[in-house]
DNA sequence: TATCAGCACTCTATCCTATAGAGTGCCAGC
DNA sequence: GCTGGCACTCTATAGGATAGAGTGCTGATA
């Protein structure tokens, strides 16, 4: 790669029609095709020299001598950053999302729902992340006794989720106490996020050991074991995986397998869908960019979503590289506001 | 097909052995390889005379003429129920059942677990099936007030697992006539299968509406509502579903996507897996046998398992009709009687 | 009558070769 | 700076030859 070229207009609008013309039929794109393709109205030849060019900038790659070329993953990253027309979303598509992307009782659901749209809409797999625990507030808290030292925790969150946990209390506990202890978690700390409540917990339990009640010491310590993250209980809901195995650059068995492998490890495509939290709209990864071997041949197109503007939660898309991003982004986009939105508590 | 043949101890010692052979090394078997593997001592035309007999009779049949022949499922069929020496377990293996399949706090732990080894021992994929909640004792049922006319309903099952869901009642109520409700269940229904108590539930109300107080019939009537089976709640756990990539036999990018959709589609399987609940031990669907188009190049081992003498679900391996079915028969067996007694309370 | 050696036949898999087609790089001319 | 022309390279495809595996059948044998 050799970056003394200059990457003039007429470059660029090559290097663009060559990666929509590749995206759309997957072949190797010559010169003469690209001729045809451009208003530009340069012979093949030239053409060949702007390619070459191109090549020399790491942008586009020949698979052998005699084949058009293909972009490269550099080249896919200027085509998104720089020369991408977004195309605005389809208004059946938004129907759709509306229709089906609705508050339910069961949060799982409007999630499963929305990883099954985004994957029958780009026919490609969908994924959405479940809201983190520790991102979302505490509404409510309950202690139910089970047998001897074992308690059923079940909180409520904000996005009227429902979690239980069982407890192994060190003493037994009576009913009563069980009560007396979640009304006082839940007078000091509902509406707090369950990080901030952990927080607030363990500070509490290191400063005032003394000086606090019986009562709302053994309040403050169920309710630390209670949030203990433990095994992180970080999951997402995938859909529409057989989709990929409809595409010819993933039909290599090795790749396939190691790709699916890495779908339910889920370790890895969690540890890539955490990356775009933070992110400010919609992220990409192309290929090798994720880092991860299993994604080489796949680009992710995701978008955080929100429950009351506090992010708890990623979607997106995973597909092969060669995809239509026009059309991909602004639907992960819109997916992602519309999913939130299904998530709000109406009160 | 034509049966006028007569299945002598011969044919079917080398029907046995043809099984065999084929298994462990998948290619067609031919007279002559037969003629060394077994002990009688028959030359390799012998052989192909019993071999035509054998595909007369349906039991095997020929690639093209100049391959050797393979099992059909009739063959298949033949060999498993007559013909297979079942294989002791391997030690190891039993060790590793009984170090990981023990009790835990959350059923779907052990269940994981479960298909897990499954799959792993196997190399191929296993799939258990979660408790069926209609043949599950009911323990302990528990409301809580959310918001107005939602109640959350929690209620404690036989193999310690708690499930939730929300109710929208007519109106609304009181915590303390939730309480009442609640233990009004508790006295008259713990203990029964929850098919059971929505079988009283729906006697109840049809019987004795003007007789019962007014709590009580709220309480009926909430009873119904949470144990509405609604979108039957029915689900498996599935694991190592890559292994199937491996497999020759399933290395058809079709078949393998039609196989993986019926996966995630859950619906087929489940009716598959449901029609070996009533089974008295191992259930084997070998290849067509099973109904659907997407398992016919595979074979399916199950076994139901048991809770408190109770078949509640069943677990199984998946994998190419050409399967170690002399390894596969007792590992899913044992591991079905060891899940059963993990999930078995302790009290 | 059951078994078996021998043989002609069939089908597959593999390798080699030839050929057509696509696309390139480079050069010389405008 | 652009372009037509041309030699070159590489791939994909088809055809043909060959080796190998395995069969079915026949006629001989005990």
């Amino acid at each position: 790669m050799n970056n003394n070229q200059v990457l003039n207009e007429r470059s660029l609008q090559l290097l663009k029609a060559l990666v929509e013309r590749y995206i759309q039929d997957g072949q190797p794109v010559g010169s003469r095709a690209l001729s045809k393709d451009t208003e530009l109205k340069l012979s093949p030849a030239t053409i060949r020299n702007v390619m070459a060019d191109l090549e020399d900038m790491g942008l586009i790659r020949s698979p052998h001598t005699s084949a058009g070329r293909v972009p490269t993953v550099s080249g896919y990253r200027l085509f998104i950053d720089s020369l991408l027309t977004v195309k605005p979303l389809d208004s059946e598509e938004l129907k759709l999302l509306r229709k089906n992307l609705i508050a339910k009782d069961n949060v799982n659901d409007v999630i499963g729902i929305a990883s099954r749209i985004l994957s029958d809409v780009t026919r490609m797999a969908g994924v959405v992340t479940l809201p983190k625990r520790e991102l979302v507030s505490l509404r409510h808290i309950e202690f139910l006794p089970l047998s001897n030292t074992r308690v059923l925790v079940i909180f409520v969150t904000n996005e009227q989720e429902v979690h239980n946990k069982i407890l192994h209390t060190s003493k037994q506990f009576s009913p009563a106490q069980l009560q007396q202890a979640a009304n006082y978690l839940n007078s000091v700390y509902a509406g707090l996020s369950l990080a901030a409540v952990r927080k607030a917990v363990l500070k509490e339990l290191k400063d005032a050991q003394e000086q606090m009640n019986r009562e709302m010491l053994d309040a403050v310590q169920m309710a630390k074991l209670a949030l203990d993250p433990e095994n992180s209980d970080e999951d997402y809901v995938l859909s529409g995986e057989t989709n990929l195995m409809g595409f010819s650059e993933l039909s290599d068995m090795e790749r396939l397998k190691e790709l699916f492998d890495a779908f339910s490890q889920k370790r890895g495509v969690i540890h890539l869908l955490d990356q775009c939290l933070n992110a400010e709209g919609v992220q990409i990864f192309i290929g090798e960019e994720s880092g991860y071997h299993a994604f080489e041949q796949c680009s992710l197109v995701t978008a955080p979503y929100s429950i009351n503007e506090q992010v708890v939660g990623v979607l997106g898309v995973i597909g092969p590289t060669r995809m239509a991003y026009e059309k991909v982004i602004p639907f992960v986009d819109v997916t992602a506001k519309l999913l939130g939105a299904a998530l709000n508590p109406k009160t």
